[in-house]
DNA sequence: CTGAAAGCGCTAACAC
DNA sequence: GTGTTAGCGCTTTCAG
């Protein structure tokens, strides 16, 4: 194969153990032979073996992350803030997904653990179903959810105050005059949708429509609106997603936003911008979360000891034109 | 640490070399023993080192990917068909990023090959500065360039044909009677805008607009469209990024779409449906790509001689209200 | 079909 | 500071 670290030693005279040294930048190499080292390996377009090396001190560098579905635009943008502050780190990611799916979820982490990834980010996929992963994944390597959160598994947490956002919206839609809304979210089978539905009920109180966080949803739940009779005044959406897809429909169907009724999002992803009128929603600061979760884990990895915490970040509200 | 193969070997009562090859599905090894170990295996909840099968087997059953930008949903789209194709062959993703700069991409990619991937799936970020990357990690693994290619560089390439898009897109336009068309696109610093722009001076040949792949681009365009003068009546644009932006400020600024002026875009991103109104575009068939993609890197992995193709897959034209 | 033994390339003890 | 040596846990000859 290639040049090995042997030959790098044999080239600068000096034996594995100072190349290793002087490679892998520890101290206690005299600052010559480091040169000599390092020369030689620039010379030779020396490639270090990482797996080796892996297997020895059974650190790999990398990290394991886990998300539900990568082409959601809104888990997307964590996976690459989560990349970024790797990248800082001179970490590398390692990508799966579950689709939703705890059994898939289960056989993923299995093979994240099986490649030896030093830690792991999970957005778990299930409320409850996803316990049994997080249990066994906490037990090996440390472990941070992010953005969603199981039930009853005492692990880190990072994440958004989701009632904090609710609570904006309403606050935001009561000063604006509108007091009977109604909800349409998705059926709280994870952790965000729960605490929204939750945060939504004791705030407000009006009818809620549940399905899921998809598009379709938001146009079907238009219709029902609209079929049901009386709008109300304002529509708070679980996420942008259904906010999209409401406000589509409701043009579609001639009912002008936000004159006739005032829609909210949440999550702020790319498009919210965009929507027709543009959408008014809570922002996740996604970029933070996934500071915060690398930072955590980079703190256990580094031997810190500390206990499970729950850092739920505050969102802020984005008036737009929908609200 | 945990239990290792010589564990599972001792509880079977066979050698670590006869657990090896029933562990590792190899036939040559008598039902019998198989089972013991398998049952051994299970019993002792045995988890693989795959660090340590990889050093000695040279095969990490793991494909790196570099990306220009992960939240670009139509990348992200593209990262999730690939882990979902490398999840059916066993097989796990690493990920990273170059965001557009060619040094990081050059370092990310050289990350990557430390660690051993067995392939490489580029997206490469520059249709000329990328050629060293390329080079250099085409020289030892397998590799296959996903959706953007590197001028001058002769590797294969799976993509989609953007002069076979553009063409349907003016002939569509062309088929409702609008001939004075403008194109509002990228500087062709990647394959697929110099492709798409070269397609549309060939076919079409109105004013050229350029800028980048962004939504702010698309809303600087049409301010610039507008005080131009005459609109033209249709406007093609280089991606769904820059339409939708094209199509917000449009609306903004009271123009109709598409009685004022036809709106086009490029990739059929999840939310070009979601345009207001929807928007006329080309979709890029994904999944195939992907699926084609590692249909290739596995064949070279399997040992299959095979020349630098370029498979170019036909797109589709969806044709929506703004069109 | 099975087992013994030799490494894969590196780092970490342990001597000096 | 530096070198020698012993593995990390697995797969793969090579004999039998």
């Amino acid at each position: 194969m290639g040049i090995r670290i042997h030959d790098v030693a044999a080239r600068a005279g000096v034996s594995v153990a100072t190349a290793s040294r002087a490679l892998s930048g520890q101290r206690g190499v005299r600052a010559e032979n480091r040169e000599k080292v390092l020369l030689a390996a620039r010379e030779l377009d020396y490639e270090p073996n990482s797996l080796a090396a892996a297997l020895r001190s059974r650190t790999t560098h990398t990290v394991g992350m886990l998300v539900p579905r990568i082409s959601n635009p809104f888990f997307a943008t964590l996976v690459e803030a989560v990349e970024n502050r790797l990248q800082l780190g001179r970490r590398s990611l390692l990508l799966t997904s579950s689709h939703y799916d705890p059994e898939a979820e289960q056989s993923q982490v299995r093979a994240l653990l099986d490649r030896r990834v030093d830690a792991l980010v999970m957005i778990p996929c299930h409320r409850e179903r996803s316990i049994e992963v997080m249990t066994t994944a906490a037990a090996r390597v440390p472990v941070v959810q992010l953005d969603l959160r199981v039930n009853g598994f005492a692990g880190t947490w990072v994440g958004v105050d989701g009632e904090a956002g609710i609570a904006a919206v309403v606050h935001h839609l009561a000063g604006r005059g509108v007091t009977r809304t109604a909800f349409v979210g998705a059926e709280p089978t994870d952790s965000s949708s729960q605490e929204r539905l939750d945060a939504y009920r004791r705030l407000a109180g009006g009818s809620v429509l549940l399905g899921d966080f998809s598009r379709d949803w938001g146009k079907e739940a238009a219709g029902r609106l609209l079929e049901a009779g009386s709008l109300p005044e304002g529509i708070v959406c679980g996420n942008d997603t259904i906010a999209l897809g409401m406000l589509a429909e409701l043009a579609r169907r001639g009912v002008r936003v936000p004159e006739d009724v005032r829609v909210t999002g949440f999550d702020d992803i790319p498009y919210a911008e965009l929507g027709q009128p543009s959408l008014t929603t809570v922002r996740q600061p996604q970029e933070q979360m996934a500071a915060e979760a690398v930072r955590v884990l980079a703190a256990r990895l580094a031997g810190e000891e500390a206990p499970a915490q729950r850092i739920a970040i505050s969102p802020s509200l984005v008036v737009r034109a929908s609200g």
